[in-house]
DNA sequence: CTCCTTGAGTTCCATAATGCAACCCACTAT
DNA sequence: ATAGTGGGTTGCATTATGGAACTCAAGGAG
């Protein structure tokens, strides 16, 4: 059956897999920023089907995320490119590699390692509170409504029950 | 069609999409953050199928996502608890906040905000260099191989250019 | 004692999505 | 004249998904 879609989720999360929550999706975009752009390369290296790379391919350029290049006329060749959103939602899956290399590898033993084009020097992704620039640790953290969160009050209530208690005890 | 797995894969990214590349799981992984334990609770907030929701947790469970709680004896009920690897696979999706905040959102109306246990204060995710603090870019990075890359050379050579280009301009 | 409800799942079915292989088409190189 | 290349379609068998109905065990209402 016609899978369900976030795109109207009222959840930044759940509206971004829309774009990342696939199977395929994050490893075209991970060739993409390895610099992997013309369909048979990416068709190698991922070993996907080939009707399945061109739908995904076509659903990435419709979302902004890739962009199609023709780099050939007679005949015509294409090649995918991330744009700036594509960008950002690399950066994003880079968030991965630390989870990955914490649960699925040794300790040091990685098996792909990320540099700095200016400085040559290697990048370990850390996500961190922006303001503080500490590590952020799911644990202590709790949610609450933000501004276009519109629905009513008993959802509200229900869904944000920690940030409810904690807003009353306090005043 | 059987879906390929990416469990043997070297690579931290994908195999981590083993575990949260998919349309429901990391849905599911943010319920279970938000505090959502029970099976009808988990299945009325997101909508999903129960025969589907049934399949997820078990996978979650095997995977040490989530583990299986009894919370009461006749008749045996259950909730489900994210474990240690469970709040790293959140923390990362906490990751996509900003992502989707930036996309598909106007600037300072996000749905939902997070805060800090111990603070009280607004916590915004920010994927950062872990050694330098600077938040991290795609744009600006490329890739090399890691202790446990075993590959043959020509793979190495062909996925790496970039970081053997600059090893070998350099001496 | 019988009926209704709750919680946590199964089972069944129609419809989509996937994986694979084979095919197409416009050129180029041998 | 034939064999690639690059970038896709098309067909077909196999899975997965969504939805609704059903199970099972126990607790409570009347």
């Amino acid at each position: 059956m016609e899978r369900k879609s976030f795109e109207n989720a009222a959840c930044a999360i759940a509206r971004s897999l829309d774009v990342v929550g696939d199977w395929w999706t994050p490893m075209i975009i991970r060739e993409s920023l390895y610099g992997v752009t013309r369909f048979d390369e990416l068709q190698r290296w991922l070993g996907i089907g080939r009707n399945i790379l061109a739908k995904r391919l076509q659903r990435l350029v419709e979302q902004g995320v890739l962009e199609r290049r023709c780099y050939q006329d007679r005949p015509p060749r294409y090649e995918y490119h991330l744009t700036d959103k594509g960008y950002d939602a690399a950066t994003f899956l880079l968030g991965l590699m630390p989870f990955g290399e914490q649960w699925f590898f040794e300790p040091g033993d990685e098996p792909i390692r990320l540099y700095d084009r200016r400085t040559n020097q290697r990048v370990r992704p850390l996500l961190t509170d922006a303001d503080t620039g500490e590590p952020l640790d799911a644990r202590q953290l709790y949610a609450g409504p933000g501004p276009s969160f519109r629905y009513p009050d008993e959802v509200r209530r229900e869904r944000f029950k920690e940030y409810y208690d904690r807003r009353t005890q306090r005043t």
